[in-house]
DNA sequence: ACAATGGGT
């Protein structure tokens, strides 16, 4: 078989992702020009040897030795597995550990859970022992290995957890839940008991729970009100690879963490300390970056296990596609006509694409000849409510063949039972920060090329996989094409700038002071789970709070507080699905007449955030005389979208929370004077802001960029002098969404804004 | 004159 060649990424991402604006534990910031005290991790010094390997990664026949363990990686080419035959039989360390099965089908269980890559040979032995051994371990293990599910049942039945609970932290919500479900039934245990998991908005464990699989955003909320992480005995860091500022900022504070807890530990004898538990922390990546994580960690173990049970065989297109959608479809179907029974799994870069992708597919499955078996076609991603993401879950029917559509939540520590398929269209979804510089100033959301660790990743959700990328261009090509790039942009400034970008919003916020050092006020805004503008907005809401601790570059508070409106504004703003639907059928104009109509009921003249206090409040009117069938009717009429007034709902009871925690009154209304509403937005979306130019766009305060306001907005037709927006999204052209208008001497007097005209 | 949204709290 040939070696596929894939393109290598300059990954934005991982410059702005960088593990430099990282603040540790104790209290120590970020200096731009100071080197960072640990070892960097972030992709700047990319070694040559890393590309090297990667060129063999998919191939799909990884020979390992079991078990086998190396210091400090020295060895790359090992890894490759070039010749070294695999050492499998030995079927041991099963025996005294495991659990009495009490059925049939936990037999069979625990008979998968043996036949595990990871649980072979003296791979569990050799794990448990160097766990044990070092503070730190980091596991490379391929997909497919076990390591997620099975490391911490490793951990649990040796006595290394003491009887602390043992976090498992991951990158996304249903991996987290589903991974707790499984690890449940091999347990034999019901979930929420020995093993749970904890997520946003939904959490199943109790203070007897002994493994918890969680979202490392989850982990990270925890740090603020327990610091030293004192519950956990044993942290699990998985999908380390992947990298976020989540992730990065985690791995930072547990350095941190655990030298105080095993220092406190070293000093118990002495009787100088407080009794802290020990922290063991394991460092679990799928790809080569372990070596990274290793020398972060004062060069930790390293350990390797074997990869997936089954050969996947790869197929690729033979030419590059454009429409990737299609090429996805017309891929289905000669799977569906041509293959033996057994699921699908299509990877898309978003929902646009799934639903694209959901409507030809079901067009053409009625179609078909009732020969074939039926289509069931279930879509996953993030802004879909759990229960319709957890349907994927759910067992075939009979004489059906299920195709999943999924963005990258599905592509890592998820197992979707009965996927004997996977079309990868090798597109994928990501923020990227354009900088000010080259004409930007903020995110865009761009589709483009999956990385070569995702591809593996995605092949590994089944045994076979069909690639729909090109394998055609040259990889010494791409090479010296990123490198040109790199050298025109100059990488180094580059990697810092966005840095500075979020420095300097912050500072504009009042969040940090010229040190770079966190205010009192940063430090109440970090309570907020929203946006930095958003938290900065809500405490301008409250007069007691904004007038001590305002400093220089805050502008008078507004005399009347509002708490309660910018609760309900907020949380609207931070809910992840849209607040007015477009019925986009087939009646084109009719239906955007009355979406426009449905807006008109409830606009406010200053703008969409009063339009949405609006809204909430008719909202809440209904719901408190009507029944929930007339809820929805009332939703339905004015093209109302209820998913996001729940979800927003939930977010508000959480800022609630947090308002008190702060000594603040959430019940605090302005009313129907409305402004002070708008003028506490103002202090959040300082940065935020525009001029209205001669030509009828708009030019920002804060850059250079002209932009226009979103055809979905209020404000779409007004000419006002100056306005403030939630976002900008960048299409043909940058457009602000989330609109009001705004008094022009608001920023007159706002000292950040005057400094900068003067 | 025309609307593009991955993942996480």
């Amino acid at each position: 078989m040939s070696v596929p060649q894939k393109r290598k990424h300059i990954r934005t991402a991982d410059f702005r992702h960088g593990a430099k604006l990282h603040k540790g534990a104790n209290g120590s910031h970020y200096h731009p020009h100071k080197k960072p005290r640990y070892v960097d991790l972030s992709d700047d010094d990319l070694p040559q040897s890393r590309k090297k390997p990667e060129m063999n990664g998919t191939t799909s026949h990884h020979k390992m030795v079991n078990g086998h363990t190396l210091k400090n990686a020295k060895s790359k080419h090992e890894r490759n597995g070039q010749a070294s035959p695999s050492v499998n039989g030995i079927s041991a360390g099963e025996g005294s550990t495991t659990k009495k099965p009490n059925s049939s089908a936990n037999t069979q269980l625990q008979e998968q859970r043996r036949q595990l890559p990871i649980a072979k040979g003296m791979c569990r032995e050799a794990l448990v022992e160097e766990i044990k051994k070092n503070d730190v371990t980091v596991l490379l293990g391929e997909t497919g290995s076990g390591k997620t599910t099975q490391v911490p049942q490793y951990l649990l039945e040796s006595d290394i957890a003491g009887t602390g609970t043992i976090a498992v932290t991951q990158p996304r919500r249903v991996a987290a839940t589903s991974l707790a479900a499984r690890v449940s039934k091999e347990q034999a245990t019901p979930l929420g008991t020995r093993v749970g998991y904890a997520v946003r908005f939904d959490e199943k464990y109790t203070l007897q729970t002994r493994i918890k699989y969680m979202t490392d955003g989850m982990i990270v909320r925890e740090l603020m009100s327990d610091p030293l992480l004192l519950k956990y005995s044993v942290i699990v860091v998985d999908e380390a690879h992947e990298r976020t500022l989540r992730t990065d900022l985690l791995l930072a504070n547990l350095k941190t963490i655990q030298r105080k807890r095993n220092a406190a530990e070293d000093a118990k004898g002495k009787g100088k300390a407080d009794k802290l538990n020990p922290l063991k922390i394991v460092v679990m990546s799928a790809t080569l970056d372990a070596e990274k994580f290793s020398r972060f960690f004062h060069n930790a173990k390293i350990i390797y296990v074997k990869g997936r049970q089954h050969p996947v065989t790869i197929y690729h297109s033979a030419e590059s596609q454009i429409d990737y959608v299609d090429a996805a479809m017309r891929t289905f179907f000669q799977i569906h006509i041509d293959q033996p029974p057994g699921d699908v799994l299509i990877f898309l870069p978003g929902q646009e694409d799934i639903e694209s992708l959901q409507k030809s597919l079901s067009f053409f499955t009625t179609h078909l000849p009732t020969t074939n078996p039926s289509v069931l076609i279930l879509p996953m991603y993030a802004s879909q409510s759990p229960t319709s993401n957890a349907k994927v879950f759910d067992p075939t029917p009979p004489n059906t063949r299920k195709c999943i559509l999924a963005t990258n939540i599905a592509e890592t520590s998820i197992t979707i039972p009965g996927v004997k398929y996977v079309i990868d269209t090798g597109k994928c979804k990501e923020k990227q920060y354009l900088a000010r510089d080259s004409g930007g100033g903020f995110d865009t959301l761009l589709t483009r090329d999956i990385t070569k660790s995702s591809a593996m990743q995605r092949a590994g959700r089944a045994g076979r996989e069909v690639r729909l990328s090109s394998p055609l261009i040259p990889f010494s090509l791409l090479i010296k094409h990123d490198t040109q790039r790199a050298k025109a942009e100059n990488i180094n400034l580059i990697s810092h700038l966005p840095v500075y970008s979020a420095l300097k919003t912050l500072w504009l916020l009042g969040a940090i002071d010229k040190d770079q050092k966190l205010t009192p006020l940063g430090r109440q805004m970090a309570l907020f789970p929203v946006e930095p503008h958003l938290s900065r907005s809500i405490l301008a809401s409250s007069p007691t709070t904004s007038s001590s601790s305002s400093s220089s570059s805050v502008p008078p508070t507004s005399s009347q507080g509002c708490t309660k409106e910018l609760l309900t504004i907020t949380s609207v703003i931070s809910s992840s699905s849209k607040l007015f639907l477009d019925i986009s059928t087939s009646t084109s104009t009719s239906s955007s007449s009355s979406t426009a109509s449905a807006r008109i009921k409830f606009k406010h003249p200053s703008g969409d955030h009063l339009t949405i206090l609006n809204t909430v409040r008719a909202y809440d009117d209904i719901s408190s005389q009507g029944s929930k069938h007339e809820r929805k009717e009332w939703c339905k009429k004015h093209c109302v979208n209820e998913r996001a007034l729940t979800e927003a709902k939930k977010i508000r009871e959480q800022l609630v929370d947090v308002c008190r925690k702060l000594g603040l009154d959430p019940e605090l209304s302005c009313g129907e004077n409305e402004g002070p509403v708008l003028a506490s937005l103002g202090y959040g979306l300082v940065g935020n802001s525009a001029f209205l130019q001669p030509d009828g766009s708009y030019k920002q305060t804060m850059g250079h960029s002209i932009i226009k306001i979103h055809p979905g907005s209020t404000m779409m037709n007004e000419k006002v002098p100056a306005i403030i927006y939630d976002e900008l999204v960048y299409t043909n052209q940058i457009y602000a969404r989330g609109v009001s208008a705004i008094g022009k001497n608001f920023f007159v007097k706002h000292p950040a804004l005057s400094q900068r005209q003067a």
